[in-house]
RNA sequence: AGUCUCGUAGCUCAGCUUGGUUAGAGCACUACACUGAUAAUGUAGGGGUCGGCAGUUCAAAUCUGCCCGAGACUACCA
């Protein structure tokens, strides 16, 4: 006997993974599939790096999942697909790990801890999940090449970095400047929008506000075509919610397009008429309706309805350029003050401005404000900066009698001890000066500069005003913009072509393409590169003390060259660096290495390194270069490897990793158009979040994170990726639920293992090595020839899918196929094949295509399911030794024999199982079990490739519905009544709003109207009074029910079932009913499937004439001798036949 | 606030590109059947205002608009 096929007592997924595992490592199959390809085409595929200093999650498994298949499908394809892997070591998320478990803060570093020892921990705190990671790349069948990473904090890799910044800076894309950022003053530092973006960041706070009135200049009002008509002075509103801001007001912006109106009213503070322009929109904000129009006169203080008049009606644009008086002047912000530019007080148009609230114009202090900030320089307007770092006024902002100059503009920033001093301050002068008689409470600087402005009649309207507003997570205290000093890649110059060069890339799904990432790509501002932090790639730039100079390093070779340039100079001296044996500087390029290093300009001053790190997106975005230390290094593997084929990681990375790379691309190409295409990636599969089963998002602190730890080994690694595939698309969100996994578990894998246990079983029975010459496919029977068919259809299916990027679809293919085709068709009708009669041409075509199945089946599905692929695979082919390739995942990809694929034949099975579906209900309905057979089924047939097909899948219908004949009606029989209905399609297009009309007509047509339609191929029907004509296609004939015979119909396709049960066929039946039963009894007793019986019955008269009748079929079915009734027998063993308990005894032959 | 995705049966999803007349699967549930794949299998049944409203159309789950809900990202603005 020859080697057997492997049979298992139940599918035990941790073995056969941990199994399967094994083989790959001691194979090293992942290591021959790239090595023995050497000389393939390469599919590049980048890994996205992952940061070790976090435990991996489920989501990781889904990520890992997609990119795992891609990979291996187009190995199977002939690809060679290097897989790199890599590690994201650097940045915030690190630093603020290590701050916490060192317990300490940003402050700190430097003090309490050398940056030295710092960043040393970093270091070692960044890879400390790493076996994690290397554990859960292992269990879930993910193949990387660990061995060789990129690690970003490597040397090699910085330098690689600071080369493509050298180059970006040669091309004046990498610039100086300043910006607006989220500033904590409390912390002394900006923020970044990630941190701005911690939860609870964004607080509800109640703020005074204001209407400010901002008095226009007389001579530009006396300019102004249409104000000029007004006596008197003209304001403008404008509101704010942080008053501290309006001594650094600069400029008033409006829409171009708004409408504004002047109106002509009262103020309220100060009694006096006056003129104010707001947004025609707002004019009911500000305005009560009841006084419109009512004379100024009847006004009295503290009335509740004020006057109120419109008097004109303008543009915005009309507004621009008219300029105004300064709305609160001191020492400090005078107009020589003025910093970028030297206009101020003008109105200009701002995008931004809309007529949500406020008076639909917008007071702007550039210093405070990133649209404020770019309108003002698109408007050449100056900023003032009236605050400092510490968040408090310059000194110059000062009042006699309010107060200010050097007080924090935030009352959060104060202690309780100091606002206890200021309060007592306030109160005093306050109380001396008159403004209030008792001041109880201590005053905001925003409260304060509202009282000023009302009283010197600036003020039109305040407000407490509740919103929600930054704050900073660490300090929890208010955050504020504030103009901070960056390094910037100038991307705005090369966004056409980013948007461009965008649309070459195939994104899956398109929509984030185009949409989300079109849409940001198209608003894409220049990309802050400047973080003030310690543990990350430094910036290479050094400056003078001046900034009149500066120098910026590619290389290490360069900066080698340059230090000891300085050293000549005398510089560097107290730095003890030496140099390597191939001449370079031994030196970590991290801080505070770096910060030692002191250049010499070209005009001999001493240039430090600007303090800052770079953005660690960029890392990760410079990937495709520094994962091989490009340009130093591997030129040929690089331009090999460039771009990527394919990339994949989760839609969070889209403004992400999916960004930095393209945006980088892109200016690589603006250096060389030939080098580099422009694009990073021409493949990008932006997969969705990973929910919990509720759809929530999974938190370890809601306790509904999934850990796949647990999960892998419990269903297995190859179901969790399964499910992950076939549940959802990889970009829609999949809420994972485990009892999903179990039932794909159950569902796909148990019903695929049960199909391969009974090809094993019965194989190991008979022999079955697939040693015998393959049974041509027209030899095979009906049934082998419809699965080989699918199977092929299959194969086609599952490659485009896979070529389309669209794995769901892939998986969703094969599982149908196998629980409804292989297994619920193909098998249980073929059962009978696989156990009966010799070992022969039949059976052996059933073990050829049952094989041919369940190999390529093991290589489909291998991509999403390596283990199990593998396993499958591998049982067979040990056995067979069929192919030469001894692991799944060095096959090649099934091609498909499209001259197996028989659409008529697909079709005719479609109609034996129709039929057969029909028939079981009809039987179900009357209450006759399958085990009785009956005689005929009576099926109408309109065409005559109707009754060609039918008649071919004839003996598989009887056999799996236990009916003697099928019976094929034609029209002439007369028995066939036809149903008409109109072709909605076809004739609602032609017809338009008569459809209705004609669908009536038609259903009405008689028989001989419909006979007319068929013979002539047209006919005249009336509708609304007119003639219209409709030919075959508009119409659909069907076969109505046969008059007197249970009949069932779906789709177009009608069964009548004859249930006159005869003598012989219930004869027939109990001969049936009494082979199952002893077949059963023979179960019970552990008999043998080939031991032989003697069968004794009690007598019984409704027994005696079905056994008669069929004694030999009887015997031959159960393996009995001798069938015998007879009197009083004696036995625990009886039998139930049609509500009859008969003993019987059932006596093995040795 | 903007951009994008999603919303179809108790649950997970098809169908929507190209509108066409009982809206489909699987799971779960219930009942029955099968019993030489048995830790399996088959059949049937119930279960749906296709998120809502309006529009276009002879005809809308499908196209358009608005709204509601969930989520992601980005931004933060008086």
């Amino acid at each position: 006997m020859s080697v057997k096929y492997p049979e298992f007592k139940f599918l035990d997924f941790t073995a056969v993974e941990s199994e399967v595992n094994t083989y790959w490592e001691t194979a090293k199959v992942f290591e021959r599939s790239i090595r023995e390809r050497a000389d393939s085409p390469s599919f590049v595929f980048y890994e996205g790096p992952p940061s070790a200093n976090g435990v991996p999650g489920i989501h990781h498994v889904m990520g890992r999942t997609i990119k795992d298949l891609f990979c291996r499908y187009k190995t199977m394809q002939g690809f060679k697909v290097n897989r790199k892997a890599g590690w994201d070591t650097h940045g915030l998320p690190v630093e603020l790990g290590v701050e916490k478990t060192l317990g300490i803060t940003k402050e700190d570093i430097g003090k309490k801890i050398s940056v030295e020892e710092y960043n040393q921990k970093c270091r070692e705190e960044v890879m400390k999940y790493q076996d994690k990671w290397e554990a859960l790349t292992r269990m879930m069948g993910y193949w990387v090449d660990l061995k060789d990473p990129y690690v970003t904090y490597d040397n090699n890799y910085i330098e690689s970095l600071w080369w493509i910044l050298q180059q970006f800076y040669k091309k004046d894309l990498l610039y100086k400047g300043l910006t607006i950022q989220p500033y904590s003053p409390a912390a002394g530092t900006g923020l970044s929008s990630h941190e701005l973006n911690q939860p609870g960041c964004y607080k509800q706070v109640k703020d005074t506000t204001a209407v400010a009135m901002f008095e226009l200049l007389s001579a530009s009002q006396a300019n102004h075509p249409l104000l000029s008509k007004f006596s008197g002075a003209v304001h403008i509103l404008a509101w704010t919610t942080t008053p501290w801001t309006l001594p650094s007001n600069t400029a008033l912006a409006v829409g171009a397009n708004i409408e504004y109106v002047v109106i002509e009213t009262i103020n309220v503070y100060t009694a006096q008429l006056c003129k104010v322009v707001c947004a025609k929109a707002l004019v009911s904000k500000h305005f009560k309706a009841e006084g419109e129009n009512v004379d100024f006169a009847t006004y009295k203080p503290g009335d509740k309805v004020v006057p109120w008049k419109l008097i004109a009606e303008l543009k915005g644009a009309d507004l621009v350029g008219l300029e105004y008086q300064q709305l609160l002047s001191f020492e400090a912000n005078k107009k020589e003050c003025l910093e970028g530019a030297s206009e101020a007080w003008r109105v200009i148009a701002g995008d931004f401005v809309t007529t949500e609230d406020g008076t639909g114009i917008v007071h702007i202090a550039p210093s405070f404000g990133a649209d404020d900030f770019r309108v003002a320089k698109q408007n050449g307007i100056g900023a003032l900066t009236m605050v400092d770092r510490r968040g408090k006024f310059l000194a110059g902002i000062q009042d006699g009698v309010y107060l200010f100059g050097e007080e924090y503009v935030k009352e959060a920033y104060l202690t309780d001890e100091e606002k206890q001093a200021a309060f007592q301050q306030q109160k005093q002068v306050l109380e001396a000066a008159n403004k209030v008689k008792e001041l109880k409470a201590y005053l905001s600087v925003d409260t304060r500069i509202v009282l000023k402005l009302q009283e010197e009649g600036k003020l039109f309207k305040k407000e407490n005003y509740e919103h929600s507003y930054p704050h900073c997570w660490r300090t929890d205290k208010p955050v504020l913009y504030y103009p901070l000093d960056s390094w910037f890649i100038a991307v705005t110059k090369v966004k056409e072509s980013m948007v461009a060069k965008n649309k070459t890339i195939n994104w899956k799904p398109e929509a984030t393409g185009t949409g989300r990432f079109g849409n940001w790509l198209e608003n894409a501002n220049d990309w802050n590169l400047s973080r003030s932090r310690f543990w990350g790639t430094p910036l290479p730039i050094w400056r003078t003390e001046d900034g009149s100079e500066e120098l910026v390093i590619g290389s290490l070779q360069q900066l080698t060259e340059e230090y000891k340039k300085a050293q000549v100079a005398g510089l560097n001296a107290e730095n003890n660096f030496v140099l390597k044996e191939n001449g370079l500087l031994d030196i970590d390029l991290h801080k505070p290495f770096v910060d030692k290093v002191i250049l010499l300009s070209s005009k001999g001053e001493p240039m430090k390194r600007e303090a800052d790190l770079i953005d660690v997106w960029f890392d990760s975005g410079a990937m495709p270069l520094a994962q091989w230390h490009y340009p130093f290094e591997n030129e040929t593997t690089f331009t090999q490897q460039y771009p990527a084929d394919f990339i994949a990681e989760g839609v969070d990375q889209t403004r992400g990793w999916f960004y930095t790379l393209h945006a980088i691309a892109v200016m690589l190409h603006e250096i060389d158009p030939v080098k580099y295409p422009g694009i990073a990636y021409k493949n990008v599969v932006s997969n969705g979040l990973v929910l919990d089963k509720d759809g929530n998002k999974m938190s370890k602190r809601l306790g509904n994170a999934v850990d796949p730890f647990t999960t892998l080994p419990k269903y297995g690694a190859d179901s969790v990726r399964w499910y992950m595939v076939e549940n959802a698309n990889p970009w829609d969100n999949l809420k994972f639920d485990p009892a999903g996994v179990d039932e794909t578990r159950r569902k796909f894998f148990g019903t695929l293992y049960n199909t391969y246990s009974f090809f094993a079983l019965y194989a190991n029975v008979d022999g079955f090595n697939y040693k015998e010459a393959e049974i041509a496919l027209h030899e095979r029977p009906e049934i082998d020839r419809w699965i080989i068919s699918l199977l092929n259809t299959l194969k086609g299916e599952v490659k485009d899918a896979f070529e389309d990027y669209e794995p769901t679809k892939a998986a969703r293919a094969i599982q149908t196929f196998v629980d409804e085709h292989l297994s619920n068709w193909y098998v249980r009708l073929c059962r009978r094949r696989f156990w009966k009669g010799e070992y022969a041409a039949d059976k052996i075509a059933a073990y050829q295509t049952l094989y041919q199945c369940l190999e390529t089946i093991s290589r489909l599905m291998s991509p999403i399911a390596p283990f199990f692929g593998e396993w499958l695979y591998r049982n067979l082919n040990q056995t067979t030794q069929l192919n030469a390739v001894d692991s799944v995942h060095l096959t090649t990809f099934p091609s498909i024999d499209f001259s197996s694929i028989d659409k008529a034949l697909e079709e005719r099975m479609q109609m034996a199982q129709d039929v057969s579906s029909l028939v079981l209900s009809l039987r179900k309905k009357v209450n006759i079990k399958v085990r009785q057979p009956l005689q005929q089924i009576l099926v109408p047939s309109l065409s005559e490739h109707f009754t060609e097909q039918l008649t071919k899948v004839e003996a598989l219908i009887l056999s799996e519905l236990n009916v003697k004949e099928l019976k094929v009606i034609t029209e002439d029989s007369g028995v066939i009544k036809k149903k008409i209905k109109a072709n909605f399609k076809s004739l609602g297009a032609r017809l338009g709003a008569k459809m209705k009309g004609a669908a009536a007509a038609i259903a009405l047509l008689n028989q001989q109207e419909i006979n007319t339609l068929e013979r002539s191929g047209q006919l005249a029907i009336q509708v609304d009074g007119e003639e219209i004509h409709i030919s075959m296609q508009d119409v659909e004939i069907l076969a109505e029910d046969l008059a007197g015979w249970q009949v069932a119909t779906k789709g177009g396709l009608t069964v009548a079932l004859d249930i006159t049960i005869s003598q012989t066929l219930e004869n027939e039946g109990i001969a049936r009913e009494l082979i199952n039963q002893i077949q059963r009894i023979r179960k019970d007793i552990d008999l043998k499937v080939t031991d032989r019986i003697n069968v004794t019955l009690a007598q019984n008269t409704l027994m005696e004439n079905a056994i008669n009748e069929f004694s030999a079929y009887i015997c031959a079915e159960i393996l009995a001798d001798k069938l015998t009734l007879s009197d009083g027998v004696i036995s625990d063993q009886a039998i139930d036949i049609n509500e009859t308990t008969l003993k019987i005894i059932v006596q093995p032959l040795n």
